[in-house]
DNA sequence: CTAGGTGCAAATAATTTGCAGAGGC
DNA sequence: GCCTCTGCAAATTATTTGCACCTAG
């Protein structure tokens, strides 16, 4: 697991010097959760007693955003805010007018949506913001903000591997599926094979996830940080049923083939996406695994394909 | 059609007074296109002759946007813009960080994809902001921003025309096809019925696009305003699909209603959202469309459950 | 007559800059 | 020693406010 001080190493631009003040700031504000306003992180900075400049903080959050380290936010308020990206993955933000509090969320969903417009318009897209303004559940009530803060990296590692598992078990069903209907000896095996590894695989991924609960059990509780439908009623769903109305070898071959792909690339990119945490290697693994898959089915199907030429080759003579 | 002073005298607060600066302001406002900073706009009234207090240029534009009458805008420059709402609904911006120059967008399904997430979080939302930052096409090739603008209502009823034109396409299809499939002669009779009426509709909807061309024939090259993914693989080519699998005349009553409810609420939803202009008004027509074909299906499907209840009955005797 | 509306100048608020001096490499 | 970093105070930018005056209803 990569520490802040490495993260900060690793950021920290070419023919810059190093500088006890800056690393000073850095540090208190790697330190905190949330969203702060440059003010603000003046009064921590002088309430930890360092005599520095206004100036200084400015420059010195200026030049964590140009590195990468920090990320400006703008909440409408005519000033803005700084949030930290170690172990903090990029997201959307819930904003309530009421308490001024802001609240977390990523989509894929809406992710995807937005590269399509970007695309469609021949825009090239660098950044995209959504802020949904309006009263959050405790302003609504009534109720005073007794706000349960669990980290945004540990949400997002529980909800990818939620995703995972859920990913698994439909993969699983897929397989089962497939090779009860799979005709061909060999197709059979390929298809059983692929159905264990899922099934093995989701022994540890569900291992997984109670390990993480077991480390902080109220996770289970807090509100869905990440979004994506996918997860349930995803590519393996809808291959499933595409098999239910009757398939041959082939077809379950090239279904299968289409659902490993679309899974490839959703947690590869999303994976490669975030900056380190747990959630982004939850989804890298995961992303290599549906590319093996990827490659053993592609492989059966060419070998298919070739019987069946070679057949066709033989009858002819 | 409204036009723009109605729109003021609509929104202007009760107990405020008249004041010829003010409806200068205003109607020099209204006059603009595209997203003005506070400033810009005193340069206008400046420019138009008035000697007018920035101060004042200042409290109008909150008068404004506290009457619905403007929207205040964040492109993250550090300070407002304002955008009026006369025939302008409410949308997305893609924003060049190079030129400057904001392009307008909506999406159906991203704004779906929005309230399904407030909801998840209890999270009543009032508004939501999304913006798209990075570099327009003029700017990647080096060209020049030769902008050709079009009012966005004119492309926004452009798109609502497209899409009610997919719908009713798609509509056709369906009921064409129920109508083969109906064993039933009443129920046969009915979906008929509704295929002429989509086919008739869909000859009006097909004539008014035509004409919105007609008046200004560089429309139809513009990009996409409003993005609605069921417009291509909507509702009624999921029913034509379900159908095409073996359906009966009470699934394919059922079926229709799904298809109908579903494209009514979206439209209904949709037009009812927006200021006033041509594409709600399209919008809204088409729902009440909508609404007549499903309140026609629901009488019809009552009727075939109460003829097989008196079928049973008699059998039974 | 009276509650708004307006102008002007000053205030505020967040952020940036010029410049002289301090300090890392 | 050079070049970057820092502090301080002044500047800048966008916006708001206090207050005297004006004006529509």
């Amino acid at each position: 697991m990569q520490s802040a001080s490495e993260f900060i190493e690793q950021r920290r631009p070419a023919g810059g010097r190093r500088s006890g003040k800056r690393d000073f700031i850095v540090q208190v504000f790697l330190r905190q959760e949330g969203h702060l306003a440059a003010d603000e992180l003046v009064d921590l900075i002088r309430a930890e007693d360092a005599r520095i400049s206004r100036a200084t903080i400015y420059r010195t959050l200026q030049w964590m955003v140009d590195a990468g380290i920090a990320r400006k936010v703008d909440f409408g308020e005519g000033r803005y805010r700084f949030e930290h990206s170690y172990r903090h993955p990029r997201h959307f933000h819930l904003i309530c007018k009421t308490c001024n509090q802001s609240y977390e969320f990523l989509s894929f969903d809406i992710e995807a949506l937005v590269e399509e417009v970007a695309e469609a318009r021949n825009f090239a897209a660098r950044q995209s913001v959504l802020q949904i303004y309006g009263t959050c559940v405790n302003c609504q009530s009534g109720r005073k903000a007794e706000r349960v803060t669990a980290p945004t990296e540990a949400l997002f590692a529980r909800d990818a591997l939620r995703i995972a598992i859920a990913t698994e078990r439909s993969g699983l069903e897929f397989y089962t599926r497939a090779a009860a209907l799979t005709g061909d000896a060999r197709g059979r095996r390929v298809f059983r094979k692929l159905a264990n590894e899922e099934k093995e695989h989701l022994g540890k991924l569900e291992a997984r996830y109670r390990e993480l609960l077991a480390e902080d059990p109220t996770l289970e509780a807090h509100p869905t940080f990440l979004f994506f439908k996918g997860a349930a009623h995803g590519l393996f769903a809808a291959g499933t049923a595409e098999l239910r109305q009757g398939a041959d070898d082939e077809q379950a071959l090239l279904v299968g083939i289409k659902c490993e792909r679309g899974s490839h690339q959703f947690f590869k990119r999303y994976g490669d996406r975030f900056e380190e945490s747990e959630g982004k290697r939850i989804f890298l693994e995961f992303a290599d695994e549906e590319r093996e898959h990827l490659d053993l089915l592609i492989r059966e199907y060419r070998n298919l394909v070739e019987r069946q030429k070679a057949r066709v080759s033989r009858k002819r003579r």
